[in-house]
DNA sequence: ACCTGAACACCGTTCAAGT
DNA sequence: ACCTGAACACCGTTCAAGT
């Protein structure tokens, strides 16, 4: 009979929702690098194999991590529908950067879970108040999503680790110290290359997909 | 005194020309994953340390494998300026379809490469002659090849590890079963949303950015 | 069915010691 | 200056054995 007083606390049992929780919170707190097998084993006190039963593989988990954040996205944007369409790929943007090494595996593996389901809707939805026909908001919703994640992709890691800035050095000198005779054109536009990194370029970026697929219809 | 009847092909210096046509070999042999330092090394039959001496880190290794492939984009399409813009990309594209996972790479350290930089004068030199404005341009063609490389990851992954398979039929049955009443709209585009997986697609994506581009002055 | 420990087959990077 | 072996601190995934 076990004398229970002062038990430490009982080890709860492995869920998928548990292990997808911790993952979040490991996430949150330490990045998507530590976010493995092994280090969500030790965190739940059991080993690393017993997440298989749960967890097909690393990339189904950085997937369903990946939703879970995902629904920190606002959706209820106001304004015209272009001003909802832009308000919500900058949310979603947004919380991309946050876990710019989570963007990668959007890319990689794209997700289909709830969440991602509702900011597609939520996307055509606007597009459909636009007016802009059913061929171009459906292939254009990808063109915007995908956008969005590779913009993440490239700013987010720039800023994540360190050496970053060294890399945007070497692509400054770079471009400034390019050949004007065997670059021309790269050279006369050096300045206007490099300017702009802030959010005027991402804007830039959303409003020429936006133009580009009213204007462009499909095959 | 060395009595050298039938040595073993000697040894060659290390060079980080070497290590990089060796990186190269191994790429296209067993892809990316398998350049390492330490296959390489394994590879020029010394230690892994040996390597860091003319290679940053691993990262700045694949750059430099990336920008060697590069050299493959074929710059010498014929036919007006549009024509030129799509055709270079989509062999940027091809390239990098080859080599999904250096396209992962690539949009994470932006490449500074030679071949690199001939890529962006040759488009630039296209937009030019179709005379879009200047500010356009240089903002338009790194927005270009931003939708290029994330093209290559999103679809190349796909190809390269078998249960890409899995992961098509996950997002087909996702869309196809999602819930008309909470998804209205993407459960009405169904069809439209998955149709197109072939190049139409990808040269639509294309044009709606050319078109965008000269549609969207910058700020 | 679920859980576990141990094993297999790897990584990148650093460092002291040699040449 | 360059090269090396060994070490540190990790990975994902599988599998036989247990409960």
């Amino acid at each position: 009979m076990p004398t229970s007083r002062r038990e430490r606390p009982a080890k709860p049992a492995l869920t998928r929702a548990g292990i997808i929780a911790t993952a979040v919170e490991v996430l949150r707190a330490e990045g998507l690098e530590k976010v493995t097998m092994r280090r969500l084993a030790q965190e739940l006190d059991t080993g690393a194999a017993s997440l298989y039963v749960y967890v097909r593989n690393t990339a189904e988990l950085h997937a369903a991590v990946l939703d879970e954040l995902l629904g920190e996205v606002d959706l209820t944007v106001a304004g015209d529908w272009r001003a909802r369409v832009t308000g919500i790929l900058e949310s979603y943007t947004a919380v991309l950067l946050r876990y710019p090494s989570l963007a990668r595996s959007a890319l990689v593996s794209w997700p289909t879970g709830e969440h991602f389901l509702t900011v597609v809707e939520s996307l055509l939805a606007a597009l459909d108040d636009g007016l802009v026909p059913a061929g171009q908001a459906a292939w254009g919703v990808d063109l915007l999503l995908l956008h969005a994640t590779a913009t993440a992709v490239e700013h987010g890691t720039r800023r994540e680790s360190l050496d970053r800035d060294d890399e945007w050095e070497a692509l400054s000198t770079a471009v400034q110290g390019v050949s004007p005779e065997r670059f021309p054109h790269l050279a006369s536009l050096r300045t206007e290359m490099l300017s702009g990194a802030g959010g005027g370029r991402m804007t830039w970026g959303f409003d020429v997909l936006i133009n580009g697929i009213v204007h462009t219809s499909v095959p």
